[in-house]
DNA sequence: CCTGCCTCCTGATGGC
DNA sequence: TGCCATCAGGAGGCAG
């Protein structure tokens, strides 16, 4: 569910009570929910607590908040994913626990004063770690809220997200020529393009008129550069509505749901008439979940 | 490298 | 009314 437009508001919403807050102390409710972090939580906590954090990071679905002790240059990151569920919020330093909290950061800010972090998730697919900053492959910036070229090497199998400016269309159109699996499955494929999951990748195949199931082998320059046009305006579109949240399970980091679900045209929309052609949405099974399209003139 | 399949998990929902 | 099955899907792991 969070996707990139998801996770950018949570960053962007993070940034300002982050970036230069010292972590005074953290509480590990749930240890499922350090799972990217094998040494245990007091492992965790000790590699945080003390630090201060120099910004807040994100490529693709993945955040990290570089930590910087005293002095020093920042070396290793809080890094965290948000899986299906996972929530970070700001929050009062006494307010009452949310109801899927697993870990709570109590920082102090030079203007903000004390606040906390919480990371909440109910579906514990998301999860928190602290990890070694590497350097980019490239030499450019690590991705969206991050001037250093460093990455958390959890993440540096992931590639560039399409709204970072270091996305290189030429390597993804290459890669695309490459595969003759399905282009959804290459969409989702977070090695290949990062960011896009299963909502935004039906929406951006509806708009670019393709059929999920199409080989992206056999997929043309010209569609191909249609697709990538509609992936940025679909997820550009989807950020400036603040996210799309079903439930009560995406929010920002203040605890409000965005407004995207209202914009969608394919997702979820099983039965419903096509917006453009005026068929019926049809809903199929593909990769052990739902792909929603229109048979009509999304053609083969 | 590639694909298909499986696992983690909780809560909402629907059928009976 | 309760009970059970199904579904939601991000990411990583594994077999072939």
């Amino acid at each position: 569910m969070p996707e990139l437009p998801e996770v950018e508001v949570v960053r962007a919403g993070l940034a300002p009570a982050m970036t230069g807050a010292r972590i005074l102390s953290v509480a590990v409710h749930d240890e499922r929910a350090l799972t990217r972090h094998p040494a245990g939580a007091a492992d965790f906590v000790a590699r945080i607590e003390g630090a201060e954090v120099a910004t807040v990071a994100r490529r693709g679905k993945f955040l990290w908040m570089p930590l910087v002790a005293a002095g020093g240059e920042a070396r290793s990151a809080i890094v965290g994913h948000l899986g299906m569920s996972g929530q970070l919020l700001l929050r009062r330093p006494d307010a009452a626990a949310e109801r899927h909290e697993r870990i709570r950061l109590y920082v102090e800010h030079p203007q903000h004063g004390e606040l906390a972090v919480v990371f909440a998730d109910q579906r514990t697919f998301g999860s928190l770690a602290v990890d070694a900053l590497v350097p980019t492959g490239d030499g450019r910036a690590a991705g969206w809220g991050s001037a250093e070229p460093l990455i958390p090497s959890q993440v540096v199998h992931i590639a560039r997200d399409p709204m970072d400016e270091a996305f290189q269309d030429r390597v993804f159109r290459a890669a695309l020529r490459t595969r003759s699996s399905a282009i959804k499955r290459v969409l989702l494929d977070q090695g290949v393009i990062s960011g896009v999951g299963n909502i935004y990748a039906d929406e951006s195949l509806w708009a670019a008129r393709i059929h999920p199931e199409t080989p992206a082998s056999a997929l043309s320059t010209v569609a191909v550069n249609r697709l990538l046009a509609e992936v940025r305006a679909v997820l550009e579109k989807a950020l400036a509505e603040g996210g799309t949240s079903f439930d009560a399970q995406y929010v920002n980091v203040n605890g409000q749901a965005g407004y995207f679900a209202h914009s969608l045209n394919a997702y979820g929309r099983e039965g419903e008439l096509c917006a453009r052609c005026g068929g019926p949405i049809r809903r199929e099974s593909f990769m052990n979940r739902s792909s929603h399209y229109c048979p009509r003139c999304q053609r083969r």
